[in-house]
DNA sequence: CTCCGGTGTTGAACCGTTTCAAACCGATTT
DNA sequence: AAATCGGTTTGAAACGGTTCAACACCGGAG
């Protein structure tokens, strides 16, 4: 009883398995009158196909898998909400795979990906480590777009955000606001991201002769922003304004300033980065970096596509969008 | 050379692929020896496992669906962390699917699981039209377990938050402060969370004298709840304080307050429900009612296995916990 | 020398599909 | 009457693992 398959379906409607599979798969292809027969069948014993069958025999499985750094991260739920109507009306199934910034808990992912031998993955690796797992998915022929990440010299398609660029955003506009000590909270800096927004703040710091200092974290969360400026805080000389590596961080170096009666903006500016849809609604609307989420999400499933169709004579794109600062109380 | 399966490291070994399968799935039946030899192969040819033939014979998936309202409710993506570890660590991988709210894409999901044959399923159902659906999966040997919702007169296990006693709370707590005139805002109607919430604050109304009228929205997020408040205002007599279905909800609402120039809690109180962590960092700290999250998911994966374990003499438990209100700025 | 028990290894059956060459069939054509 | 032709249906061979009964081998006991 447990499971009925083809064959019992082929039995009760008087057919060949092989029928059967057609009905599911050609109906043009079969009678009339058969298809009827088969489909009430079908219906009766209420088959399922099954997937795992099928998978082994056509190679691939039609899962396309989304590895992200973190899911509890609205930036990255946008990325995906962006991703999945393209890869839905492509046939495609999205697994969302959560990496916690963690290489560990990224590679098991990986692993689990490529033995199911899914159609494709976008990826926004969590740091220069990850590079051999995913050498050897793409070696495996399976395509690769990295997301939110240029792809270097790397052979694969990527879609990603000059954050070098969105860093000297941030610390131009601080700046321009007449801040000559700033504090860039985030981490680790292994994290690609971490490090170009960095750079990028760090250069416009030196061309403008700003001081700036670097406040480490061990990931990029409300309580890591928090955690940082309170021990900010607790030391005689501090800036006067904070680039936070991202939103989360952002919101928690604000909910740390407000606890200690720290003013925002006025004794301590923040920048955030994302500008995910609760910077906006934050107890001081966040002054952020945005990035075009969606599209990210979007033009990494097109790439993706379009390299499974192109096959071999697919040569890889690489798409780089610039972000664009929203300036908002916590710099007025 | 596109795929190197079990037959290719036998040969390479010299041995039968039976003898690989038993080197990969009970290492101590095989001499220390010829163990050394396939392993050897299987990293000289970058050999990987096919799960869809695994499956294929074992008749299941590792995989635990999970199905959620909303990935980008931070509700639901603690209640998915809380779930994980438990998964992972019972050898489950986890598969969170999004419904949005739409019977459509829940049942889409649904479909595509069963044809997965899942090892199990952890459910936030959109509506009562679900229930065929899920006794489908149920049906075919499926253990589905519910989650934030009480399982009724259905056969499964749940673990769900008493949503009655959570709107009594936040009515009550608004009464208390004076307040005689509320709205309710949120919607679809059909969830049966909404439906509940609604109830017990509607139950504390009546019974304390307090005027409350309803602000249907067409979903749960942040831009259904500026929108309604924007339509709240727009006519003449206005409630003194708004109880939202959840805590996005309730950040639209205050948003949209904001920018109107109403002053909260002042002119107009605010109580969200969940307490998801951007509650507290908002632009008027939000009171909220706190359900267990973590341990929600946690205690459904559990249910889960525990279900899987005991086989046939399993009997449905139903867990219920309590929420409790915390309250802050929004109606100090 | 035979028999026995235990340890390793083998080979084939099986899981549920898809695919494709071959068979079938009734109607036209030659 | 034979050959040809679409439109349908069939049957069996993959796909890549897991499982298990059967077998080979070896040292020790009788």
């Amino acid at each position: 009883m447990s499971t009925t398959s083809m064959k019992d379906v082929a039995r009760a409607a008087g057919v060949s398995v092989g029928t059967v599979s057609n009905v599911l798969n050609r109906p043009d292809a079969v009678a009339e009158e058969t298809r009827a027969r088969v489909l009430a069948a079908i219906a009766e014993l209420g088959y399922v196909r099954n997937d795992s069958a099928r998978q082994l025999r056509a190679g691939r499985s039609r899962n396309v898998a989304v590895v992200v750094l973190d899911v509890a991260n609205p930036f990255f739920t946008d990325v995906v909400r962006g991703a999945e109507p393209l890869i839905e009306s492509a046939g495609g199934v999205v697994t969302v795979c959560d990496s916690g910034e963690d290489v560990g808990r990224e590679r098991r992912h990986l692993e689990i990906l490529e033995e199911q031998r899914v159609l494709g993955l976008l990826i926004t690796p969590v740091d220069d480590s990850s590079a051999s797992w995913i050498e050897r998915l793409a070696g495996h022929d399976i395509p690769v777009v990295l997301v939110d990440r240029g792809a270097g010299r790397h052979p694969y398609c990527s879609v990603a955000v000059d954050d070098v660029h969105g860093g000297r955003l941030a610390a131009a506009h601080l700046a321009e606001r007449g801040h000559r000590r700033i504090a860039f909270v985030g981490g680790p800096a292994s994290i690609p991201q971490v490090a170009d927004r960095l750079a990028g703040c760090r250069q416009v710091c030196e061309e403008s002769g700003v001081d700036l200092e670097v406040l480490a974290t061990p990931g990029l969360n409300v309580a890591a922003g928090r955690e940082a400026v309170e021990a900010m805080l607790a030391r005689p000389e501090r800036p006067t304004a904070v680039f936070c590596a991202n939103d989360l961080v952002a919101l928690g170096a604000l909910q740390g300033l407000t606890m200690h009666g720290v003013k925002v903006p006025q004794e301590c500016a923040i920048v955030g980065y994302d500008d995910i849809d609760f910077a906006a609604a934050a107890a001081v609307p966040l002054s952020s970096v945005r990035q075009p989420r969606a599209q990210l999400g979007r033009t990494a499933a097109q790439l993706l596509f379009d390299e499974i169709s192109e096959g071999q004579g697919h040569t890889h794109r690489n798409v780089v969008f610039q972000p664009e600062l929203v300036a908002r109380a916590s710099t007025a």
